[in-house]
DNA sequence: TTCAATCATGCATGTTTGTGCACGTTTATG
DNA sequence: CATAAACGTGCACAAACATGCATGATTGAA
């Protein structure tokens, strides 16, 4: 039947290779390449998207953006999905506040949705958060190297200085959140800031979007019992709710 | 259909590109380049501007900056005269320096430029120098108590951190420079740390356009004569030249 | 071998998405 | 005020899409 017979796992490998050199791939080319229908083409494409390995979009699949690519390029993925996250998130932001907002892409959602309240310091290891900021809020600015892949500061200087806060509020950024493993991020250092400025802070609250909902990732911040409030989309799975709250978390629900 | 066919993704993400670079984007250019319709161009532009990635201005977009400190609105004011400013002074960077960037609009005039060259550390106060460098280079972020005036942190624990560096080149951010006043800043605060940290380092720079020269302002930060290079425009004044080079600071003209 | 179960695939179906065009409105500029 | 360019919107259409089903190949146990 196939013409150049492949069997499925080598297509989709060779998909892979086609992404890794090129960053993109139409369902056509490869249809044609391999001698399949585009259904089939694309059956393989919604496979690779659910494992992660590609992105799906209209025409063929890009190159996965990797969990550790700046979190500003990933601040354009979904925006009206995060800006709801956003609006709900700031709702508990209340005059007068200290408040920390941690590196993610909803993170500097919420920085933009702030502008209406005032009154609130708010303090930030992130530099595009910060320039959000800029100009609306007192801003405290927590300095160190600067980590790529985090889009923020912190090294060794950053956890000292943060440990001089006490926040009323820290809102985290997650790689993953996961009832067992807890609010997890993406390697140590980010891991321990995380966790040294959520310890210290009277709540701390944490945002998660579909996809990050169920994920673990190598280094835990603090278990999920440790926050107070997580602001999910309406259409999550109720189970998984469950889960968490009965960990003692008040779940938020997104408009 | 698409005679060079890009995905909407793609499209949307060389359009970032572009803006990222130029500024600016027209409407009319891009239809062409990706030979679409003016109305998809449009689309993809208003989507994009949703989502904070750019403002649509009459005729096309421009780069997004919702947030700016008064001194980045002047950043907006002459891009063209800063930029090649900027392009004079970046030649004075080698591989393997320390660069402390001050807050000021040329400077970030300079971070943009700055994408070509490799192997360097940049330390700042400004987060919108840092964003700006984020993904560029090593980056060290001063931190502290942000002053919405200077658009960066100028505290007491600014001032101690910068204390640590030990800089290759600094490039002064200045409200004026003059022969007799020196480099000059609008407050007190600001004027510390810039002196601090000019003091610190190996060599110490300055860009100055032509409404900036001659400017005495408030509070001086170092005497001209400690600054080792001035970067002007092409057409100053012989006479402030002369005055300046009389006090052994080396003046370069930007092309 | 034989038969049933599983699998990958293509095709037909109805739906969604991106795009261009026509229309009337707004905007910049002389 | 006049004019042309840029604009938003509704509409139409084709391409891409998801899904269900039929088919033929492959596998594994009887």
């Amino acid at each position: 039947m196939n013409a150049s017979d492949f069997l499925v796992q080598e297509r989709q490998v060779r998909i892979r290779e086609k992404l890794a050199t090129s960053g993109r791939v139409l369902a056509g080319d490869l249809a044609l390449e391999f001698s399949v229908s585009e259904d089939t083409i694309r059956r393989d494409l919604r496979e690779m998207a659910a494992a992660g390995l590609c992105r799906r979009v209209y025409g063929g699949a890009l190159a996965p953006v990797p969990p550790t690519a700046p979190f500003m390029e990933r601040a354009a993925e979904q925006p009206e999905r995060k800006h709801s996250l956003a609006r709900a998130a700031v709702q508990f932001i209340e005059q007068g506040m200290l408040v920390f907002l941690d590196a993610s892409s909803t993170n500097l959602a919420i920085a933009r949705e702030i502008s209406s309240i005032s009154g609130i310091t708010v303090a930030t290891n992130a530099p595009l958060i910060a320039s959000a900021l800029m100009d609306k809020v007192d801003l405290i600015l927590i300095g160190g190297t600067v980590d790529r892949r985090v889009g923020a500061a912190v090294g060794g200087k950053a956890l000292s200085d943060v440990a001089l806060l006490r926040p009323d509020l820290c809102i985290l950024g997650a790689c993953g959140v996961e009832a067992q493993a807890g609010i997890t991020a993406f390697h140590l250092e980010d891991a321990e800031l995380k966790r040294v400025i959520a310890r210290r802070s009277r709540s701390v609250m944490t945002t998660a979007t579909a996809e990050k909902l169920g994920t673990a990732a190598p280094h835990d911040v603090i278990a999920m019992a440790e926050c107070g409030r997580l602001v999910v989309e309406q259409d999550t799975a109720a189970e998984t709710i469950r889960d968490i709250e009965a960990l003692g978390v008040e779940v938020i629900f997104a408009a």
